[in-house]
DNA sequence: ACAGATATTAGAATCTGTTCTAGTTTTGCG
DNA sequence: CGCAAAACTAGAACAGATTCTAATATCTGT
């Protein structure tokens, strides 16, 4: 989990440690659309963002924290994203394979910045919003604006599946043992049978 | 890849080789067993294996490759298993989910290093050929024992994504977020729609 | 403005994976 | 046998994440 720096007695904020904040994640982001999660060193980081080591330790008390903070951003992106431009496609499965190469594609365009963080949230101890997030938009876009909490056991058990199969898949194509099109070809024959009816 | 120590000229791994080779592995299993792969540290698996820490570096260039070799035994286990007693389910998804469920129960016996399994059957920079196995595995005992080989590109991708599912929830499940219920019952539903008609 | 709490800082220190060094031992082979 | 290549060893050295320390700065409530 993320930690926040508490404030004096109440849970909120202030506007400078906010800042502060997203700066850390700015600097951290920059390093690492270069040379990945190995580029993006905590005292580098540090520096970069114009605090001390221990300052940063304190926003986020891992580097993992700091790789979840940035991929985080990048789901903001693609949530952003689908709402200004919902998938067109006539069946739910077809919604739900366009949310996903979008998501692709988007990772592809910084395949350092995306391997590296992907592989790090899989590694991670820390729990990381990622796949539920996915999930939780995967039923909104093939199951007409189902939320989380809405849904059965079983639709959320097939939304699941299918983001983890494209998680994977993603990982497969990060490694050079897929193509993009061998991707589409696989989720669209997962999504066909594991959406197609949500 | 797991690299080998070279023996002058020829390839063949001589039998000291090969012992001190099972022995470290075997040291790495054990620690790992115990705390997981922060407690199998190179230094100790060194110590414990009677070999200097240069020496274990020969043999595995990095930890990730010792973890490799340590699952890599672990899973010819669970082939071993399936073979004496095959999964006795009527359909084919009855059978993968007997597989996996079976392979779920022997990773939970010693959840620590099934933790150092799966993230390393996730990440591995190096090509393992794990998730291939599994595949493998699932495509045998839900298509009447067809191998990689013959299978057709949807069943490839089909018993992929179950795989690729199984792996997922495993881990939710060591981080603590799915008991062993969820699983089976994600599981199922999942079998149900991937695997049915291989 | 003051007091106490919290945040921040620079930097040293610690921990563990990995690499390097220099010297010793083992192995394969003519 | 006798030598060159390869393996092995103990231990130092290095790197980057994380922790610790002591001093300073900032904030909050009164």
């Amino acid at each position: 989990m993320e930690s926040q720096p508490s404030t004096g007695g109440s849970g909120v904020r202030t506007r400078s440690q906010h800042q502060r904040r997203k700066r850390i994640v700015q600097a951290a982001a920059a390093l690492a659309s270069r040379g990945g999660v190995e580029a993006m060193q905590m005292r580098t980081v540090a520096e970069r963002a114009g605090v001390a080591l221990g300052t940063l330790y304190r926003y986020f008390p891992s580097k993992m924290d700091l790789v979840v903070a940035v991929v985080g951003e990048e789901i903001d992106l693609l949530e952003n994203s689908i709402e200004r431009r919902p998938p067109g496609a006539g069946t739910p499965a077809g919604r739900a394979v366009d949310v996903l190469m979008r998501a692709t594609r988007g990772l592809m365009r910084e395949p350092e910045l995306a391997d590296a963080l992907i592989r790090s949230l899989i590694m991670a101890e820390v729990e990381t919003p990622f796949g539920d997030r996915m999930t939780g938009l995967l039923l909104r876009v093939s199951a007409g604006g189902l939320t989380r909490d809405e849904a059965s056991e079983e639709q959320l058990a097939l939304a699941g599946s299918l983001s983890s199969v494209w998680v994977h898949e993603l990982l497969e194509m990060l490694r050079g043992r897929r193509t993009y099109d061998q991707i589409q070809r696989r989720i669209e024959i997962a999504a066909a049978r594991l959406v197609s009816d949500l």
